[in-house]
RNA sequence: GGAGAGGUGGCCGAGCCGGUCGAAGGCAGCCGCCUGCUAAGCGGUUGUGGGGGUAACACCUCACCCAGGGUUCGAAUCCCUGCCUCUCCGCCA
């Protein structure tokens, strides 16, 4: 969420940057109506300040027995006025803060503007894709001769985009949760497992809510949503609160498996395990210092190919252009690992500052060391990684011609073994 | 699931037969005094958000005693609903 003095002050800036979003958000109606909401709220309280004025009047002659009728009458029709503003006030205030709720993040100055997902910029690539001497194969057709995926029964038990993992896959997910979770707690971030489901307001804390319903799981009574991602319960662990300057930053990690209803993503990876319905994924999150939040960003995408380098996976990141990024970012890296079956780049991590747009959602401050008044902490998420997609790329990219899998050097100790056949 | 108790400032804890309560007292913190140093002691001070105001402070004002409604001239205090915590019984992993 923007501040909503920072909106009605550069309407024009953020025109702009809403038209690089390629988000439709009509700003032109929000001057004229935070005017009229701070003429209200002015008229409100100086009527409020003339009813705690008189009231102790009236207290004060009723202990001395003395009549104060006139007053009480007045002032119940000054009660009434107040009742009848703030009634109109309560209307502005709904729309006023649904408007905001609806509005995404300003992209960061460095952010390349752009369309959609075209204009991304490549920035970095990393290893060297494997040429095979045999096709490669899709991990699906791997996953099923060696029986470790079983996509048949995952649809009979809950439906399309479930998958049951077995044996040596159930093996591989918890191996790769291990090392992921070993791996960014040795770096300081502290492991967190948090709740699955969650309320109304975490989801709209980290901006899911009121905007993306659609794309999440909610159950019925009581009602609660299905995290689609740790970096809900993990970013609200600190939701109105204030923290102290040298509690921050903030490390986290949290491996959880995810919820996606994958609404209008119907004919896109149909098959397989990249686009499931129910995933697992270690994420990392941060609460920093605003003046440190881009350099915690770049720590935050360095954390995250970290871990594919250990594993041999070679990958790219590049940096979302404005028409892409999601709601609530300032800016996203991406890093998309090499997938020989499809023979190409495909997300596996996604690393961004929200700056303090989550922050003010989720009240989220922190007060610095002799200052006076607090301050929005900015916040930060990567993941670290996908497992689902992680053990895809490994499927693929450690597939031999016998279709036996080559398990990665840095799983082995995980995985008691060297060969998954 | 049944029966009770309760949610007050950074923490503990009064107030809860409505007005003098942003809220006693204690602790913690900060500033100063005292002191050879530390401790003790003394005095002062310390919440958040909105609106206005200032060059910036100061300052003025509104709101906040779990949340949302209601009663009233006036509510931390009374009424209703919800959420959460605790105790006992039952059930269960």
């Amino acid at each position: 969420m923007l501040d909503a003095r920072f909106v009605r002050e550069n309407i024009a800036l953020l025109m702009k940057a809403m038209e690089n979003r390629a988000c439709d958000v009509d700003l032109s109606a929000f001057p004229a109506m935070e005017e009229e909401r701070l003429k209200l709220l002015k008229e409100s309280e100086e009527l409020r300040n003339k009813r705690n004025v008189v009231s102790e009047e009236i207290g004060r002659l009723k202990r001395q027995k003395q009549d104060a009728e006139s007053l009480v009458s007045e002032m119940k029709g000054v009660s009434d006025r107040i009742k009848e503003i703030d009634e109109t006030l309560k209307g502005i205030d709904e729309r006023t803060g649904l408007f905001l709720l609806n509005i995404p993040n300003m992209p960061h100055e460095s952010v390349p503007v752009g369309k959609d997902e075209t204009e991304n910029i490549e920035i970095r690539k990393w290893g060297e894709p494997r040429t095979f001497d045999f096709p490669a194969l899709n991990h699906w057709d791997i996953a099923e001769t060696l029986g470790i995926i079983d996509f048949e029964r995952g649809a009979k038990i809950a439906g399309a985009r479930f998958s049951v993992m077995k044996g040596p896959g159930a093996r591989l997910e918890r191996a790769l949760m291990n090392f992921m979770l070993h791996l960014n707690t040795e770096k300081g971030y502290t492991e967190i497992f948090p709740p699955l489901l969650v309320n109304r307001e975490s989801m709209t804390g980290t901006g899911q809510l009121p905007k993306f319903e659609a794309e999440l799981f909610r159950t019925v009574d009581p009602e609660f949503y299905l995290i689609p991602t740790a970096e809900v319960p993990v970013t609200n662990l600190h939701r109105d609160e204030i923290l102290r300057e040298d509690q921050l930053p903030i490390y986290y990690t949290a491996y959880t498996p995810c919820f996606r209803r994958e609404a209008g993503s119907y004919g896109k990876d149909v098959r397989g395990l990249i686009r499931q319905h129910q995933f697992n994924k270690v994420e990392m999150v941060k609460f920093v210092k605003p003046e440190n939040s881009y350099d915690e960003l770049e720590k935050l995408t360095a954390n995250a190919e970290d871990i594919l380098q250990k594993l041999g996976l070679p990958y790219r990141v590049i940096v979302l252009c404005t028409g892409d990024m999601g709601f609530s970012s300032a800016k996203t890296y991406d890093i998309e690992v090499w997938l020989p079956g499809q023979n190409k780049y495909r997300e596996i991590s996604s690393c961004s500052n929200f700056e303090d747009f989550q922050a003010r959602r989720a009240n989220i401050r922190f007060k610095r060391e002799g200052k006076k008044g607090t301050e929005f902490v900015h916040t930060l998420n990567g993941s670290g990684l996908a497992i689902g997609r992680t053990l895809v790329a490994i499927l693929e990219n450690y597939q031999q011609q016998d279709g036996t899998i080559a398990v990665p050097e840095a799983l082995r100790h995980y995985m008691g073994m060297d060969v998954i056949k």
